[in-house]
RNA sequence: GGCCCAUUGGUCAAGCGGUCAAGACACCGCCCUUUCACGGCGGUAACCCGGGUUCGAUUCCCGGAUGGGUCACCA
């Protein structure tokens, strides 16, 4: 048996960063086994559709090379279907779950319902303040199925419920949490068909995933306490229920389920900010699953190969920026500066410090701004909070270290000796600069910190930053005695 | 609140009856570096609490506590 996954989506806008995971594990499971990984869009909530959120979704996906082989997906920015099982959207197969919802009706396992959401909202509200776990009464079980076609017929809306039995153990075994028994008495009267209708997860969920050959059904842990239902509808139907595996949550440092609105949890907020797909993939892939070795850094192609459901983990996992920033950081680090550069323009320009026009002819001179910074960036846009020593013209010391160095005694001397020298040359580069600080601690005798740290700060402003000689490169021979200027008529 | 699920350092986590309880991030220290980083080496730090079972429990069982999930014509 080939093994079928699926990642589905409903399009109400991003792809959470929760989502990604579980797009990512159906995808390794499936190339681990040789097996397909589909993409199905469950938009069966007409309420809460938005408007290109399928096309954002999808790109998200194949920015982080998680790429599925049958479903929807984008071909010249239009939406086309993909694979022999289709459609893959939701909306698109109402037919299907007409004639399913029909087969369950007249076997007696679903029943049609007209109570209003006025009467659901009163039953609600009664058992709670009885004390007593809210659910539906059963009120519309009464009626056969020739008295509901006639009040259809009258033009009554209606929805229709499964019709689940009294005081079953339903049991089913859950690849990460072993076997799960619920009581059907604790089950709701599962909506199954709603009055626009439009299916119900609950009811799409079973038959797409049954038509569609799933064999697995990874997904988010909030479905484990209704796979109950899920699992009784595969038995009246007489299918063969998938595994399950339910994912344990991502949560964030207040061990609540991450969320919109307390910082980036969507993936385009991590491409915004200039993280690789190499670096999510790699970090996510570790939160809720551990390979039986200590690898930490990981290829697509070795997630593959190391992937497994049985070391999924039990208990959600904090998202660790830190650590997603360590992870990220390696391979900012083993990027060719062209792919680093070619990120760092767009927040460059954001940040103002070039323009959309200079970019070409500057291309080279950002390029060596990059080179000096790439091995100190977590994600690329954190480059615009360290450029500044390249761009500004009026130096300050950016706190009382500086200051402090700002102040020692040999300063106008090591200024005027270095200002000489850089005068002297034509084109300053690394090993110029080199030479230069060689041949003053041979004049003067100052070295070491004493020679660095005074140039840096009076150069800069800043204690911390790349390598000096480097930096100076970069700032440029005529820069670089402007400044000197400024420092001696300013700051001395 | 009912039901379901979970609980190893600050965080991710290994462990699957006998271990001085791995490793990684973060933090701290040292080394490398004529500066700053990177890097290397080292350090601090954990089995939620009770009962059982057992020669022996972090590991198995039962309670409790804590946390999470879920109780929609949302997925």
């Amino acid at each position: 048996m080939t093994v079928r996954v699926r990642f589905a989506p409903s399009p109400t806008g991003f792809v959470h960063i929760g989502s990604l995971r579980t797009a990512l594990y159906n995808y390794l499971f499936a190339k681990k086994n040789g097996g397909q990984y589909i993409l199905r869009i469950e938009d069966t909530d007409q309420t809460r559709y938005v408007e290109g959120a399928i096309e954002g979704m999808l790109n998200s996906m194949a920015w982080a090379g998680v790429n599925h082989d049958e479903g929807a997906v984008l071909e010249d920015d239009k939406l086309v279907e993909k694979g022999d099982h289709g459609p893959y959207i939701q909306s698109e197969r109402l037919e299907i779950y007409q004639k399913y919802i029909q087969e369950l009706l007249e076997a007696g396992h679903a029943y049609y319902c007209f109570c209003s959401r006025e009467r659901l909202e009163e039953v609600r509200e009664q058992q709670k303040a009885a004390g007593m776990t809210p659910k539906y009464d059963g009120h519309c079980r009464q009626y056969t199925l020739e008295e509901a076609r006639t009040k259809i017929a009258n033009g009554e809306s209606y929805v229709i419920r499964l019709k689940l039995p009294e005081n079953r153990d339903i049991q089913f075994s859950d690849v990460v949490r072993g076997n799960v028994t619920v009581n059907t008495n604790d089950i709701d009267d599962q909506v199954l068909m709603k009055s626009d209708g439009f299916p119900t997860y609950h009811f799409a969920v079973v038959v797409d995933d049954y038509l569609m050959g799933i064999t697995h059904v990874i997904r988010g842990e909030e479905w484990l306490i209704s796979t109950p239902k899920h699992v009784y509808l595969y038995e009246v139907f007489g299918w063969k229920a998938p595994q399950y595996v339910h994912l344990p949550n991502i949560l964030n440092a207040e061990r609540k389920k991450l969320s919109k609105r307390q910082g980036d949890v969507a993936v385009e907020d991590f491409v915004r900010k200039g993280y690789l797909p190499e670096g999510l993939v790699n970090y996510i892939a570790l939160v809720g699953w551990s390979p039986e070795d200590n690898q930490e850094l990981f290829s697509m192609e070795e997630l593959i190969e190391k992937f497994s459901l049985e070391r999924v983990s039990k208990s959600g996992g904090v998202f660790d920026t830190d650590k997603l920033n360590w992870i990220n950081s390696h391979y900012i680090k083993e990027s060719p500066v062209e792919r680093i550069t070619d990120l760092a323009i767009p927040h460059l320009i954001k940040a103002g410090y070039v323009t959309e026009v200079e970019v070409n002819e500057k291309y080279q001179w950002i390029k060596d701004m990059v080179t000096v910074l790439q091995d100190r960036l977590s994600y690329v846009g954190e480059i615009v909070d360290k450029v500044d020593i390249f761009f500004t013209t009026e130096i300050k010391p950016e706190d009382q270290e500086a200051e402090e160095i700002l102040k020692v005694e040999h300063l106008p001397q090591l200024l005027e000796v270095f200002g000489e020298k850089i005068k002297a040359i034509e084109v300053v580069d690394e090993d110029v600069v080199k030479g230069i600080f060689k041949e003053i601690q041979k004049e003067t005798g100052i070295k070491g910190k004493n020679l660095f740290m005074p140039i840096r700060v009076a150069l800069t402003g800043a204690v911390h930053g790349p390598d000096l000689p480097l930096t100076l490169k970069v700032i440029g021979k005529q820069n670089i005695l402007s400044r000197i200027d400024y420092v001696k008529n300013n700051l001395l």
